[in-house]
RNA sequence: GGAGGGGUGGCAGAGCGGUCGAAUGCGGCGGUCUCGAAAACCGUUACCGGCGGUUCCGUCGGUCGAGGGUUCAAAUCCCUCCCCCUCCGCCA
């Protein structure tokens, strides 16, 4: 949530930035709200000041009392409708946008901040990730949606050894990064939930258990932020990266990218996480970026960095780069990994400070992809040749992946 | 799943209807002493919000796991939920 107090100081800097998101109106009913509570607070704490006796009261006092009450418990039925009003709207203001963060609504004003290396060129009219998988019964999506339905795959043999074995090169090049590897809980409470900022706004986009009151997590960026939720923390700063399974419904995206596991209800994502002092978080998200660029080069993959328009954010993001790698499959840039900076929006919802100078201070906090299946699917389709093999990015190979995969003696081993 | 015990300040731990934001100890910070340090001693040390002056202070309100209730008055009594511990059961 946004900082009240600075927003009442200086609203027209707040409606400005927030305008870029689309969100001028709310925040124009949150200063309105926050006006109703202002007016009535004063009132309610005086009234209750007369309450406030030390001993026990005369008849006469006792008297007194008893009116005070009724005149009490109607100002604030009042007072407390009006906080629960402005929480409500508080909650649904989003994170203002940084400054350079191009203005635009939807992912066709994004910057595109850099381009690196060209799209593949190939001999041959490639594959996507599909057809070559389907040749070889690496991603069975028949079997899945007899099983768990539509958007579900598994994965099979060699492309799972693969997908494995990406995930684990990822975490241990981000752990030699410096940060603390998690493997984090993926049902989480509504407060996790709430605190990163996905709850009350895309609460429909995740699958709930409602007898237990959890939620399935769509990206380990919840558990981790929740990590240190309520806690003063010190040590800044905290670097994490985290492997879990991810679980969206992808409500919205109903006839969008429904081949293969490129948009699927289940994935599993290598996550950096990071808690800063506030004035480190812009560096912190330069840093995070480099480290993806970083990983995306060393799979050898052309790809190209997004500066995210401000109408495109999510509610917790100020600022988002996103990596798109080139599929020679769709002939266009995809994205594969996505940073934010989401300033002090969570900590406050999720009350996580440190001490600075003996005053306690909300951190700020950044995420960011280190890997997804995504990247397994712009291999896929990058290193094939023309017999449907694929040549497997050498650093794979130290954690358990073929240096080819799909050509002949192998694959009789993983027939289904 | 069953039976019991418990959640109080940075930590430990008392309080179990009013004078309690809360004893005491430890830790932290400041000071005295000292060439310096330790020890000892003295002082200080929770958070959130409103208002007024505004490096900071004053004042009022709220907060003792969370929410609700009883009462003129709740850390203290009642209800619901959450969490932790012990024992039993079950289980990878």
């Amino acid at each position: 949530m946004i900082d009240l107090r600075a927003a009442r100081n200086d609203p027209d800097t707040y409606r400005a930035a927030l305008a870029r998101k689309g969100a001028e109106a709310v925040f124009d009913e949150l200063l309105a709200a926050d006006r109703a509570c202002l007016e009535l607070q004063p009132r309610v704490e005086e009234l209750r000041a007369r309450t406030k006796l030390k001993g026990k009261p005369t008849p006469e006092q006792l008297e007194e009392l008893r009116r005070v009450k009724v005149e009490l418990q109607e100002l604030e039925q009042r007072f407390a409708e009006a906080g629960e009003r402005r929480q409500e709207l508080l909650d649904r203001v989003p994170n203002p946008p940084a400054e350079d963060v191009p203005d635009g609504a939807s992912e066709e004003d994004a910057t595109v901040v850099k381009l690196v290396g060209e799209p593949t060129e190939f001999s041959f009219e490639p594959r996507d990730h599909l057809d070559l998988a389907a040749a070889h019964g690496w991603i069975d999506v028949e079997r899945a949606a007899r099983v768990s339905g539509s958007r579900f795959v598994y994965r099979v043999g060699d492309l799972a050894l693969l997908e494995i074995a990406l995930y684990r090169w990822a975490l241990e090049r981000i752990v030699q990064k410096g940060h603390v590897p998690v493997l984090p809980p993926v049902l989480v409470r509504e407060e996790a939930m709430y605190g990163t900022g996905f709850f009350p706004s895309e609460k429909g986009d995740f699958y709930d258990v409602p007898e237990d009151g959890l939620y399935l997590v769509g990206t380990s960026e919840v558990p981790l932020a929740a990590f240190h939720m309520g806690e003063e923390v010190d040590g800044l700063p905290l670097r994490y990266v985290a492997l879990s399974t991810c679980f969206r419904r992808e409500a919205g995206a109903a006839g969008r990218d429904t081949r293969g596991m490129f948009r699927v209800h289940q994935f599993d994502k290598v996550e950096m996480f990071v808690f800063c002092e506030p004035e480190r978080s812009r560096d912190e998200h330069e840093r995070l970026l480099a480290i993806e660029e970083q990983l995306v080069q060393e799979l050898g993959l052309p790809y190209r960095v997004l500066n995210i328009a401000a109408g495109d954010l999510g509610a917790s993001a100020a600022k988002k780069y996103d990596i798109e790698a080139w599929f020679p499959g769709q002939s266009r840039y995809r994205e594969i990994t996505s940073t934010s900076n989401t300033t002090d929006f969570q900590s406050r919802r999720l009350n996580v400070r440190y001490r600075r100078d003996g005053k306690l201070e909300h951190v700020h906090t950044l995420n960011g992809t280190a890997v997804t299946a995504r990247a397994l699917i712009a291999i896929l389709e990058s290193f094939q040749d023309e017999d449907g093999s694929i040549s497997v990015p050498e650093p794979l190979t130290a954690f358990g992946a073929p240096s080819r995969v799909g050509s002949g003696a192998r694959e009789l081993q993983f027939r289904t």
